[in-house]
DNA sequence: GGAAATCCTACCTACGGGGTAGGAATTGAC
DNA sequence: GTCAATTCCTACCCCGTAGGTAGGATTTCC
């Protein structure tokens, strides 16, 4: 239950792209958040492959916003960089086993993916969430 | 974004003792959960010590829960099984900084919060959740 | 052609989750 | 009072993986 810097820095990352209009690189990225620009290729990488992020290679490329800041749902971000973990726990997804905790778990992923859907990166990058 | 293990078995434990009125000692436990009882030994002192379950030393003793199980929140449970991993992310948490996603992350928290406290041990021995 | 960028692959390291082991302290039963 | 059943305490180990680094291949603009 917790969320990792991955997301966190994606997060971060995403907001700053939100008021740009040019392609920003990760080295300017990198400035911004004090993360090393090598490191956030990586989380850069599975933003783009989620179509989140559009990446422009060459000079005077980076990356920008795939689509308006208010049709991002922080759930489709989290999920992405959360990978896998955002399943419900194990046991369930595998199995189908359905131990008497299982339906807690179901309700919670379930919350937690209603609460991230219901927040878009327009309503971050406004400082409204 | 894990349940841990930890506190999937707690969980399994408890609901196990929910339907019990006499102490079940833990290799009694390790027998239905197939865990091993060290290691339930374990979890069972958190929740003794979170004060969810009494636990009764020497012959004849074991686990039983301190309160029925309608009072028992599951919020109460998790947060202490995931021990300081219920936190919002350690940047807000240590140094108070208010990066863009932080009000985020705290509406994520308490939405969890909120929907694990929602849900009593007794819903979840009875099947209803 | 060269500079500026992303992409790809490989590697390293520290930490914590998950689990084991052994014995000390407590308690009920006979 | 002794014995067996139990929890409690401390210490330890293993290993997957999050987090980060490195270096070069590829693409693109000027």
């Amino acid at each position: 239950m917790k969320i990792s810097s991955k997301t966190h820095y994606g997060v971060q990352i995403l907001s700053f792209l939100a008021v740009k209009t040019e392609p920003v690189s990760a080295k300017e990225l990198e400035k911004c958040t004090g993360v090393s620009s090598k490191y956030l290729e990586k989380v850069l990488k599975i933003l783009s492959d989620t179509g989140v992020v559009t990446a422009t290679r060459g000079a005077n490329g980076g990356y920008s916003l795939s689509r308006p800041a208010e049709e991002i749902k922080m759930g489709e971000v989290v999920r992405a960089l959360e990978e896998d973990n955002m399943e419900i726990i194990d046991c369930v997804a595998k199995s189908g086993c359905c131990c008497p905790s299982s339906k807690l778990w179901k309700k919670l992923f379930d919350g937690i993916n209603e609460i991230l859907d219901g927040v878009t990166l327009r309503d971050i990058s406004e400082g409204k969430v």
